[in-house]
DNA sequence: TTTATTATCAACTATTCATTGATAATCTGA
DNA sequence: TCAGATTATCAATGAATAGTTGATAATAAA
C-alpha cells in the first residue's frame, strides 16, 4: 500500500461522503477504496470511520487525522508541483565553469541572450582554466577546450577551436616568415603553459624540439597575454582563433605556416548526466549549440 | 513503491551522506536504497542527487526537495504518534448515552472514578430513554436496558437488572396483598410506557389482561415518578430494583409476588465495533464491567 | 598498482496489488 | 410491508511489484 495514496483516498472519502463517490472521483473501484481505508486503519491501529452501508461517521481519531492528512497532502502536492515547474520552465541558478580567455571574449552575448530567452534562470559564471570537478564544486556545466578523454561525464561539442601560429607583420619582417616547420626552431615561441598538444602534430614537434633555445621563450597560462605579446612583436604564438582572430582580421597579426595548422580541437559543454537533466541545463546546452556559427564568427578573418 | 518510505530513504541518504550508511540505518540493503531513490527521481522526473561511487551531491531540485520532504515526514510522524497516544493512553472525549433513571441514581460514582483513573478522558453524558442511533448521533457508547435484539452493534453485559412488583405497605394494607398473579387485575397498575416485557412472563399477562380496568392505571415514561407514586400509595409498580431497591430496604415499599418475578433483564453497554476500538471506549467498558457488583449493590434490600 | 569501498545492474521468487464477482446490510418507494 | 436499489465488504484470481542475492563498474586509498 502506498501510504500517500491511502491518505488521499481516506481524505477523499471524507470529503465526498461515501466510498463509491470517492472511488468515482479517484478513478478506482469502491472495493479498492474500502481496502485502502481498512489498511490505513490497520496501519494506524485506529478506527477512522464508523461506517454502515449507508452512512459514514468520523471517529474522533478520524477527525483529527483527516485535518492533518489534508494539510500533509497539500504540502506534498505543492512540493511536487514546484519541482515540476523547475523541470518544465527552466528556473533556478545555473552554475557554469568556463575557460578564462574564451569567456572574457565570447560568453557575454551568449549568456545575455540565454537569459533573455529564459528569464527564470540565474547564472553564476566562474572563470577557471584548471580542470574543475563539476560534481565536487557544484557546477551544472563546465565549458572545456581540448580533446576530451573519456569519463563518466557527458560532453556536448559546442564549437570547433582552431589553433593557428601567428606573429605580428613587424616581427616577421625582422625575423623572416617561416616557410617550413623546421624554421620554427629559430623563432621565439610564446608558449601557453597548459597547452597539451597531440605529439603527432608536425608543428608541435618543431616547437618542442630539443634543438630550440627554450630559454628565450615566453610562457604564460593566459592566452590573451601571449596574443598581445605577439601583436607587440615578441614572437610566434600558437593560440586559438577565438583569441587571435580579430587581431588577424585587423592585420595586427599574420598567420604563419597555415598549411601546417594542427587538427582543430573543440569547445565542449561538459555535464554530469544525460537522464533527468535539469531543464535549465538542457536549455543551456541546446541554446549554446550552434550559437557561435559553423565555422564560428571568430574564424572569419580570411 | 511506498512514496513515504521513498521520501524517508532519500532524506536519510542525504543526512547520512552515503547510500550504504543510509541502508544500515534504515535496516535495508544498499541496493534497495538505490532503487528507492531512483524510483523517487523517476516519479518526480527530476534528478535529486548527482552521485559518483564515492560522493553524493544534491542538485538544486534535491536541495529543495530534501528540505520540504523532511518537514512533511515530521508532520506525518507527529500525526501518527498523536493517534498512537490516543490509542495507547485513553484520551479524548467519551460520548455516552444512558437511560435517565439509571444514570441519575447510579452513574455519578462510576464516571467519577473512571475519570480519576483516566485523567485524559473527558465525558459527555447524554440522558435519554429513547433508543438512540449511536453512529448517527455520534455516541461512543450507549447504555441500554432490556433484552437486546441482534444488530450490527456489539453489546457488553454490565449488570443484571431485576424487575420487581412493589407497593407501599399502606396501599397493601388497604387493598390487600396479591397472593396470585390473577389478583393483580384488581389493583391499580403504575405503568412504565416504554416497558417491553416478554409476553411469556406470568406477571405480564395479568397486568396486560383485558379483564383489568386500564382506565384507572397511571402511566409515565419515567420510572422514578412511578416508584415515588408507589411509595405514596398510588398502586403497584413493576420497576427495576436499581430504582426501587433503596425504598424497599427502607421499608417504604414492599415486594409483591416475589415468586413470580420476571426473568431479569440486563444493563448493556452498546458500541459500534469490536476491532480497532478507541482506547477510551475499551477502557470504559472494562472499567464498567463488574463495577456495580454481582449481584449489584442496589439489590441488597432483602 | 592493488585493494577496498561504493553505487548500480540483472535475475529471480515471494509477496502484494487491483480486479472481478458475490454477499450482507441498509434505504427507498410503492 | 416488501421488492428493488444502493452501499460497503469479502473472497478468489491473475498481474505486477518488492526485496533479495550475486555480479559489475567506478572511484579512493594504500
Amino acid at each position: 500500500m502506498d501510504r500517500i495514496d491511502a491518505m488521499r483516498t481516506f481524505v477523499t472519502v471524507v470529503n465526498e461522503g461515501t466510498f463509491t463517490r470517492a472511488a468515482d472521483r479517484l478513478g478506482m473501484s469502491p472495493q479498492l477504496v474500502s481496502k485502502y481505508v481498512s489498511q490505513l486503519e490497520q496501519h494506524l491501529a485506529v478506527r477512522l470511520l464508523n461506517r454502515t452501508t449507508r452512512k459514514l461517521h468520523l471517529t474522533e481519531a478520524g477527525t483529527s487525522y483527516h485535518l492533518r492528512a489534508q494539510q500533509v497532502l497539500n504540502d506534498i502536492d505543492d512540493m511536487e508541483s514546484e519541482l515540476g515547474d523547475l523541470q518544465r520552465e527552466a528556473r533556478g541558478m545555473l552554475r557554469i565553469s568556463a575557460p578564462v580567455s574564451f569567456a572574457t571574449r565570447h560568453m557575454a552575448p551568449l549568456l545575455s541572450e540565454f537569459q533573455s530567452a529564459n528569464p527564470g534562470v540565474g547564472i553564476d559564471l566562474q572563470l577557471n582554466d584548471r580542470k574543475v570537478d563539476i560534481l565536487e564544486e557544484g557546477f551544472d556545466i563546465a565549458l572545456r577546450i581540448g580533446h576530451l578523454k573519456s569519463s563518466s561525464l557527458i560532453a556536448k561539442r559546442i564549437a570547433p577551436v582552431r589553433l593557428v601560429l601567428c606573429a605580428s607583420p613587424a616581427y616577421l619582417k625582422e625575423h623572416g616568415t617561416p616557410q617550413r616547420p623546421e624554421n620554427l626552431r629559430n623563432h621565439r615561441y610564446l608558449r601557453y603553459s597548459y597547452m597539451a598538444l597531440d605529439a603527432s602534430q608536425a608543428v608541435h614537434r618543431w616547437l618542442q624540439s630539443s634543438g630550440r633555445d627554450h630559454g628565450s621563450d615566453m610562457v604564460s597560462n593566459n592566452g590573451d597575454v601571449l596574443v598581445e605579446a605577439a601583436i607587440a612583436g615578441a614572437g610566434i604564438a600558437l593560440q586559438p582563433t577565438f583569441i587571435s582572430g580579430s587581431a588577424i582580421k585587423e592585420g595586427k597579426l599574420q598567420v604563419v605556416l597555415p598549411e601546417y595548422e594542427p587538427e582543430p580541437m573543440a569547445l565542449y559543454a561538459v555535464y554530469a548526466h544525460r537522464q533527468l537533466l535539469a531543464s535549465k541545463v538542457r536549455s543551456f546546452i541546446a541554446f549554446s549549440d550552434g550559437f557561435f556559427g559553423d565555422p564560428p564568427y571568430w574564424d572569419h578573418f580570411e
